[in-house]
DNA sequence: ATGGTTTTTACTGCGTC
DNA sequence: GACGCGGTAAAAACCAT
């Protein structure tokens, strides 16, 4: 996926590629020559008719590879079970014996059965967590897990925080550094991804390492891994900030569009997002007699007075020079 | 390390309730 | 007179080099 080295078949071989060739379902077209494509699943590629240019590579066929005529049917063929999900050390794959000593239909075991039981109990658990990475991940996750409830941060950031400390420690990143410290990076990350972002001081408060570390564990993730994270858009700070203070949605809507004219010429280049938020909502809530006042802004914000109020001056003066207000 | 930029800190003056 | 607000200067923090 990451080689960017286009494979082009030889022309000589066109005749015999188009053997193999599937009902293209898609509308687009080769961006080189502009022939239609065909999707070959045998090969997983989709690849021009014309030029035999390669588009894409390595494509996974995610259909069941049989057909089911009724529920019954797809019952017996079917081969998969549950959802893993990252958000487990084991991804909800291994065995679990359960705790009850009671067979499968609810009877009550045997004393003989039962210590059976136990025995199998203990050795499952000493598997499960087995080896130093297993054990790693299992408390990494729960460290993810912990902080973002402490954060108010829905699930699909963990999970995707819980894949990028995986992919941390399949790079053989954690040497060196803190399980915790990677971890809170690995979240912080994950939150401003997910455009839902949470400023370093407040992972630092719930966090167990210090703010430098965060940060610089942080930095080295973001770049080892190659993890592509743009600037915060500060719009995604608004409701946060609108809710904390208990203000309207008109004034929710109002700092949007102050923050949005902005941003089309350009007010907001190296100065901090949190900082623009703040001000929008102030702002807002001046021009929507909402008023609170900038300490309670700064407040919610973590930014200073100061700071609010040389950005909203910013976000006015912008806001005047729209011709269509 | 360094220099440029942004944010914070601390302080002051003004108007209002 | 306390409070909200605006402004300023200097210190601190941040970032790229």
């Amino acid at each position: 996926m990451t080689d960017t080295t286009t494979r082009r078949y030889a022309r000589e071989s066109e005749h015999e590629e188009n053997e193999h060739e599937r009902e293209g379902d898609e509308e687009v077209v080769c961006p080189e020559c502009g022939g239609s494509l065909a999707s070959d699943t045998e090969h997983g590629e989709t690849v021009c008719t014309e030029c035999g240019l390669v588009v894409e590579e390595d494509e996974i066929d995610p259909g069941p590879e049989w057909r089911a005529f009724d529920a019954k049917e797809k019952d017996e063929k079917s081969r998969v079970g549950a959802p893993t999900t990252n958000m487990m050390h084991d991804k909800g794959l291994s065995t679990n014996i359960g705790w009850q000593d009671k067979d499968a239909y609810g009877n009550a075991l045997s004393s003989r059965q039962r210590e059976k039981m136990q025995r199998l109990r203990t050795w499952n658990e000493r598997f499960r967590t087995r080896d130093s990475k297993e054990r790693n991940l299992k408390q990494a996750l729960g460290e993810i897990d912990r902080m973002a409830s402490a954060l108010g941060l829905p699930e699909n950031v963990r999970e995707t925080a819980s894949v990028i400390y995986r992919r941390a420690l399949e790079e053989n990143l954690l040497p060196g550094r803190s399980i915790e410290g990677v971890a809170t990076a690995a979240l912080y990350a994950a939150a401003r991804k997910a455009g839902t972002p949470r400023s370093l001081d407040e992972l630092t408060k719930v966090s167990r390492v210090e703010k430098d570390e965060i940060a610089r564990t942080y930095r080295y993730v973001v770049r080892e891994l190659n993890l592509e994270i743009k600037p915060a858009d500060p719009e995604s700070y608004v409701p946060r900030f609108v809710s904390d203070l208990e203000l309207s949605e008109e004034v929710e809507r109002r700092a949007r569009q102050l923050l949005q004219n902005a941003k089309e010429q350009g007010v907001h280049s190296g100065k901090s997002p949190v900082g623009l938020a703040a001000a929008a909502v102030y702002a807002s809530s001046l021009l929507t007699n909402e008023k609170v006042t900038q300490s309670q802004v700064s407040e919610v914000a973590n930014i200073s007075e100061v700071t609010i109020r040389n950005r909203y001056h910013e976000l006015l003066e912008a806001e005047e020079n729209v011709p269509g207000l």
